[in-house]
DNA sequence: CTTGAAATGTAGCCAAGGCTACATATCCTA
DNA sequence: TAGGATATGTAGCCTTGGCTACATTTCAAG
């Protein structure tokens, strides 16, 4: 990567912070899906007590099979445990992901409203934004949402 | 999907709304790359006349392989065209995309700024959160930003 | 207590997006 | 104009996230 050399092509210098963006967004994309999961089975227990892989599959709109493949990896991951037949369950790192990501949620969601996202496209649309909030800007969203009422 | 047998297990009515939900959220994402690469290498062109594979690889922090064989879809996409070692430019359709995105992602910002996220943050956050944006919301912000100042 | 429907799990395929290692082309510079 | 540095391209591998097809287990009815 001479410096020293300018050519007659454009000089485009590296310009690592934009690299950096463009990387980060990329990576935060990784770990959306373990995140929609944990939430999802935070949910399916609150709701009924268990969270069985075809119910997961359904709500997310995914096939079963994709499904159980995803658990396996959130049991790697020691987000959840499961024993062959009998239902999936977050484990305390499951539950506090969940949490965050509720929490998280919420406040997208309250954001968008606030702003005047009609309901429907707020939910929507929050469920994709939502894992590209860093921390700073949850915390901004907050303070606005405290302040606006 | 006998809904006329009722089981021991927790009753989960299908819910259609919350999978569709995911699955746009999912959805999206396929084609945030697309979008990225084109902003981009009409930027590079704007800036410097062309877009080289290097430079984009660089500013996506990717190795020029993996541009090279993102462009190659760009191209089977019918968003850009280049021949080997002479750089790659977008098609009409290509540069349309590039305004689109281009455009959502200054609203986007703008709207975080407006609701108080720090600049750097904002920057960062706008280029995941921008690719989940529906026309609705896309909308709401501009009136949100109009009404503002 | 059998049995069949529904749930669960497994195998194997695919495309996207990433990488490294290697091969080839371009083009500045000496 | 020859050579070497740099850019470009190719091959092959990996993981993720998705699917279908098939096998197995549960469990509620009969």
């Amino acid at each position: 990567m001479s410096e020293s050399s300018p050519s007659k092509r454009a000089e485009l210098p590296a310009e690592p912070t934009q690299a950096s963006r463009f990387g980060k967004a990329r990576t935060a994309q990784s770990g959306a899906l373990m995140e929609d999961y944990v939430e999802l089975i935070s949910d399916l227990i609150g709701e009924g007590g268990e969270a069985r892989p075809t119910d997961i599959a359904r709500r997310l709109g995914v096939s079963h099979p994709t499904a159980i493949k995803t658990i396996s990896r959130l049991k790697r991951e020691g987000l959840a445990v499961a024993k062959p037949y009998r239902g999936v369950f977050l484990t305390e790192a499951g539950e506090h992901l969940a949490e965050r990501v509720r929490a998280r949620h919420r406040v997208v969601v309250d954001l968008l409203l606030a702003v005047g996202v009609p309901a429907e496209a707020a939910e929507q649309d929050a469920e994709g934004i939502e894992h590209h909030v860093s921390d700073t800007t949850l915390a901004a969203f907050g303070r606005f949402l405290q302040r606006g009422q």
